[in-house]
DNA sequence: TCTGGGGTCCTAGGACCC
DNA sequence: TCTGGGGTCCTAGGACCC
């Protein structure tokens, strides 16, 4: 039997959750009837769209620009900075409005998730009119608007919802493919993004259609195994199975982007410090271990480049997560000068598996696990002000990172 | 004062083992 | 004494998503 699935997806997500942020402050305009962007900070150099409104839309502005280009465009556009917890608790909410119809939902990102409406069609009827009443529900309740698609799987119901907008229901359902879909180019297709759709446009696939009726092996010297999934999606195929759990993260990473270019690996440092102590308390706080350390950078000429190591023991140590960073940096060439600096974690697990070695001090290895601990739910009680590592005294990264 | 930050998955080459 | 081959792990980089 074919299911229904939903996708939910919030309009001009960061943009609207704003708005509603500030007409709840008192703001007499609602920005999203106004010029206007979510952007960061220029002068960090973290100048970019973050979020549009409709008019600023309608100028040109497009999301990821320069807020500089943005402004050219639109020479009266207000830009308003990003207040990510309270996007947070505007999604959490969303969520919880929409588990009360079912248990079956699987969040994508912050701002969309998947619905599961088989299970329940029984309940609350025909599909379109639900959705209709959900999206209602939705801005009446919490104060912006979505889309919702509807479909037999996830990717119709992903594409659907991004047909048009704002605030619309539509539905993608398997014989409404050929038409609906396959006219759009190859561009607009889920999994499609700039690189592959300009080698299709060579290769003179252009619409979706003629990505659907692409020869596999033809497309397979291209695209590899990419070229049959592609020419799946294009034919409307794909999963509908709703994971309502969240896995846990496959890795955790921190980087940031340096108000000057940085060619010092001294100056560096407490970047570095300040990244391995973010990302190793996520992972702790996550009960993880990491057993590869990843540091990223980007040269002023915009061309990232990474180095990792494995450990021979997974850690949640800020100490040797520290470490190994640092020994990975000293092998980096950071002549081109460095804009941007980050630490991950990867191959997390569940354990430390840590085999002890004949050298090895296992008592002081515990020590520090327990004042880690100690450390970590003192900031998480009094703030991150109140403890800061020796290397990072009255240093500005630290200021920037941890006094949250 | 011109280009963010959080992720996932895949590929390709080299090392190493049998 | 003229270059096997399969499997796995590690590393670096690329493409894509929001």
């Amino acid at each position: 039997m074919k299911k229904i699935i939903m996708h939910i997806d919030v309009n001009n997500a960061f943009l609207s959750w704003t708005a509603v942020l500030y007409l709840k402050k008192g703001f007499k305009t609602d920005i999203r009837r106004t010029y206007a962007v979510i952007g960061g900070d220029e002068k960090a150099r973290h100048g970019i769209v973050l979020a549009k409104s409709m008019p600023a839309k309608k100028r040109g502005v497009v999301t990821a620009e320069t807020l500089f280009q943005a402004k050219k465009k639109c020479p009266s556009l207000k830009i308003y900075p990003p207040d990510y917890n309270f996007y947070k608790k505007m999604s959490d909410s969303m969520l919880e409005l929409i588990r009360k119809y079912s248990p079956d939902v699987e969040q994508m990102s912050i701002d969309e998730c998947f619905l599961d409406y088989t299970p329940v069609k029984h309940l609350y009827g025909d599909e379109i009119k639900f959705a209709y009443k959900l999206k209602k529900e939705i801005y009446d309740t919490l104060g912006f608007t979505v889309n919702i698609g509807i479909g037999n799987n996830k990717l119709c119901a992903k594409m659907a919802s991004d047909f048009s907008k704002p605030y619309k229901v539509h539905t993608l359902f398997d014989d409404e493919v050929p038409v609906k879909m396959w006219p759009l180019l190859v561009d607009d297709l889920f999994g499609i993004g700039k690189k592959t759709a300009i080698k299709l446009h060579n290769l003179n696939i252009n619409t979706i259609y003629d990505l659907a009726h692409s020869d596999g092996n033809y497309l397979y010297k291209f695209f590899k195994n990419q070229a049959l999934d592609m020419i799946d999606r294009a034919n409307g195929i794909g999963s509908c199975e709703v994971i309502s759990e969240q896995e846990a993260p496959k890795g955790i990473g921190n980087e940031t982007t340096l108000s000057r270019n940085i060619s010092s690996k001294e100056e560096l440092e407490p970047y570095l410090m300040a990244l391995s102590e973010n990302v190793a308390i996520r992972l702790r706080k996550q009960k993880k271990y990491a057993s590869v350390v990843v540091v990223t950078l980007k040269d002023k000429f915009f061309r990232r480049f990474s180095h990792q190591k494995k450990l021979v023991n997974a850690t949640n140590l800020t100490e040797e997560i520290y470490k190994m960073a640092f020994d990975i940096l000293s092998e980096m060439n950071i002549d081109e000068g460095i804009r941007l600096i980050g630490v991950r974690l990867d191959k997390l697990s569940d354990t430390s598996s840590h085999q002890v070695s004949l050298f090895e001090d296992l008592k002081v290895r515990e020590d520090n696990s327990e004042l880690e601990k100690t450390v970590d739910e003192l900031k998480e009680k009094y703030g991150f002000k109140i403890i800061k590592k020796a290397s990072l005294m009255d240093s500005k990264v630290s200021k920037k990172y941890l006094n949250k």
